[in-house]
DNA sequence: TGCCAGGCGACGC
DNA sequence: GCGTCGCATGGC
């Protein structure tokens, strides 16, 4: 682990933490200044100081390919926090805050099936849900034998695993309700029914639709899957604290819901009302 | 102990 | 089309 590694320079005012343990997915663990998990099939660790990014385990041709994309390193943030500020001054804690987040690039597949899992649910427990399907369905990943918790060596299970997993057996993972929503949804993937070629392809609103056929797939799942696992930006889901920072803080409404980089701000928002105002 | 959680589907109107 | 309700489970 410790021998392969690469070191990535990143812009200014980027944080790998605020990014990774942010819930835009739930897979990595900050340790002793290290963020430590797995995407893409791949253990690895992080750790960012004043440099840049040294990732642990991952050799230079890798970190340009992968780590520097699922990051969307090479996206001017900078420009699009400046952007969202001065359509709504507003968002200036939130961004002051948490304007470090960058929008990771997630597999689709991890993104729609983990916010299916997520939804009236609490971090902490999607975590371990997810976490329990990993070790039991997930091919073993890449430095997998470096993990510092066995789950974290698997991969993210495919559609296909989970879609010849019962749904009793989800139950028995702890998805309560959902289980049936993953049999659904892990079986018109596998099938190819759903297909994220024709999502990636579509107008937003048709991308919604096609998401929105699943069982267990409302609005604001659609949104979170088209914002971390198909890179529209555009796309701003509302959860119950999004909401009620619309009705608190951002009263009258805001324009930043058109805004081409909305979901940007709603993660500055979410972020801020998480570790700060909304402890919990 | 209750209340709550990165909501959704079913149902009634 | 819109408001309400039940839902499984564990974190706090």
């Amino acid at each position: 682990m410790e021998e392969n590694k690469c070191c990535i320079p990143v812009p200014a005012g980027f944080s790998a933490a605020h990014t990774l343990t942010g819930g835009q997915c739930f897979r990595w663990t900050e340790r002793g200044g290290r963020l430590c998990g797995t995407a893409f099939g791949r253990y690895v660790e992080m750790e960012q100081n004043d440099r840049g990014l040294t990732v642990y385990g991952a050799d230079g041709k890798e970190c340009d390919s992968l780590w520097r994309r699922y990051l969307d390193l090479d996206r001017d943030y900078d420009a699009i926090r400046r952007e969202v500020l001065a359509m709504e001054p507003r968002l200036a804690d939130s961004a002051g805050f948490a304007g470090g987040v960058h929008i990771l690039a997630q597999e689709p597949w991890e993104a729609l099936c983990s916010f299916v899992i997520s939804q009236n649910n609490n971090i902490p427990r999607i975590r371990g849900i997810i976490a329990r399907l990993c070790l039991h369905y997930g091919e073993r990943a890449v430095n997998g034998e470096f993990a510092r918790e066995e789950a974290e060596g698997f991969a993210f299970p495919t559609p296909e695993a989970l879609a010849n997993v019962a749904e009793e057996t989800f139950k028995e993972f702890g998805c309560g309700y959902r289980a049936a929503y993953l049999t659904d949804v892990a079986r018109r993937v596998a099938s190819g029914e759903i297909d994220f070629d024709d999502i990636k392809k579509a107008p937003v609103n048709e991308a919604r639709r096609m998401l929105m056929s699943l069982k267990g797939v409302g609005p604001k799942v659609a949104e979170c899957a088209l914002l971390y696992g198909f890179g529209r930006l555009e796309c701003f889901p509302v959860d119950v604290w999004i909401r009620r920072a619309l009705e608190t803080e951002f009263t009258g409404g805001t324009a930043l819901l058109d805004s081409p980089y909305a979901g940007v701000a709603q993660q500055y928002i979410f972020e801020y009302i998480r570790q700060t105002g909304g402890g919990r």
